[in-house]
DNA sequence: TAGGCCATCTGGTCCT
DNA sequence: AGGACCAGATGGCCTA
């Protein structure tokens, strides 16, 4: 990366030699900004611990009584970004020194007289500092704002960056869609709640604190759990799951993306673990290893279609037909007289299938671009600002869940599972 | 052209 | 004094 500005260079080779002057002394010395900025990481010891791990996200796992204490950004790992442009400068600064070929030979100093009485200076409040002429003062002034402002640009992209692997983290969908930084954050949010909420039940289920058949999650629940003091609402919740209201599903044609469960909830329980769905995700946890990830973003394959037959009948569970890991079907019937639930091998064919999908176009409709087109990326996150249902179940194979229609569509790839 | 998103600059505040 | 952090201002880029 190159960060030295094409301004820069009109300034450093202006015609105005105090214009040249100022930007020499807070860019090309050893008082510069981008020079300071970076030896002093290098050599500084910090009085407080620091996060200097550059794949440290900056969580910490244990609560502790949180520190004021300024932390330094860099450390001498840190790749840091304006290394080119120090170097550059660096090398600006060689080129500005006299070289030994100089025609004006060095003044020899003079040897110091031991018995010259040294000069003293005066401390405290004796101490008179020279006065400044307005021209330095505004120099000084220029230095300080060119290195403050050297250090804001840093942070910022600390800061971006660490939003850049919270980005890679998350299960994110369209694949080539970057989410917003307010919309990673949102969902990072709601992943984790996600989750959380789903090892809860899990946990429930284990102990035999709720039954098998039961509910173990209810908007209730939901509505009085709490997050960093924020209860969570039924509309909020709805939002932050990227669900559409439930009033949007569509009885008649029976699918639609991401709506609740026929209970009313985005949880269930079945006797092999629980069920979440978050949007258009449906995550399974269960104690026969039958863990999946159901998503409908049309970004991969069902499955591949060797691995089970065409016996596969969709289920229906209280009303809502899903496929594998579900109530009550945990295996597959592979067509080979077989019975088989979710293993490695078809976490193997997962990740091949998600490659092949990469590059697989849709059909007719198009229904990517349709949904870019149609609806900015925040009304897709959040499916709430849809007015008109049928924008938001769209006629095409995105939003219509696919294995509800199986035998129709015959595994039209539109849905991804994977191992959890 | 308006609005959203972003990077950058800037001055203020707090802390060491 | 200087660094970290924050929020407001500003301008560029992109898209509907």
């Amino acid at each position: 990366m190159f960060f030295f500005f094409f301004s820069d260079l009109v300034k450093m080779f202006s015609t105005d030699f105090d214009d040249y002057c100022d930007f020499n002394d807070s860019i090309c010395s050893n008082d510069s900004g981008f020079e300071r900025s970076y030896n002093d990481t290098l050599t500084t010891t910090p009085t407080t611990p620091l996060k200097q791990d550059p794949s440290d996200l900056g969580i910490s796992l244990t609560p502790g009584k949180e520190s004021h204490a300024r932390r330094k950004l860099f450390s001498e790992e840190y790749d840091y970004p304006f290394k080119d442009s120090i170097e550059t400068i660096k090398a600006f600064e060689e080129h500005l020194k006299p070289t030994n070929n100089t025609s004006t030979p060095k003044k020899e100093r003079k040897a110091k007289d031991p018995n010259k009485p040294k000069r003293k200076y005066a401390n405290g409040k004796n101490r008179v500092t020279r006065c400044k002429s307005p021209t330095q003062i505004l120099k000084i002034k220029r230095n300080r704002r060119m290195k403050a402002n050297d250090r804001e640009r840093n942070r910022m992209h600390m800061l971006n960056e660490a939003l850049d692997r919270l980005r890679c983290v998350l299960p994110t969908f369209p694949e080539d869609t970057k989410l917003t930084k307010i919309e990673t954050l949102r969902f990072a949010h709601n992943y984790i709640f996600a989750l959380s909420q789903t090892l809860e039940s899990l946990d429930n289920i284990n102990s035999g604190q709720i039954p098998a058949d039961g509910l173990a999650l209810s908007y209730e629940k939901i509505q009085n759990y709490s997050i960093a003091g924020e209860k969570v609402t039924k509309d909020a919740f709805r939002d932050m799951f990227f669900v559409p209201n439930k009033s949007d599903f569509d009885e008649t044609r029976n699918h639609g993306c991401g709506k609740p469960f026929t209970n009313g909830t985005h949880f269930m329980q079945t006797p092999e673990g629980v069920l979440i769905s978050v949007g258009n995700v449906t995550v399974s946890v269960n104690n026969k290893g039958g863990n999946c990830i159901t998503s409908t973003t049309g970004t991969g394959f069902f499955t591949h279609p060797a691995t089970y037959g065409d016996n596969m009948i969709p289920n229906n569970y209280y009303g809502r037909p899903y496929g594998p890991c579900n109530y009550n079907e945990t295996y597959y019937d592979t067509g080979n007289g077989q019975e088989e639930y979710f293993n490695q091998k078809n976490y193997e064919i997962f990740k091949n299938a998600f490659d092949d999908a990469k590059n697989k176009r849709y059909g007719k409709n198009d229904d990517y671009s349709y949904v870019k087109s149609s609806n900015s990326l925040l009304e897709y996150n959040q499916m709430s600002s849809f007015s008109n249902v049928n924008e938001y179940t769209q006629s095409n194979y995105y939003y219509e869940d696919q294995r509800f229609y199986r035998n129709s569509y015959n595994r039209v790839q539109t849905a991804v599972n994977a191992q959890m």
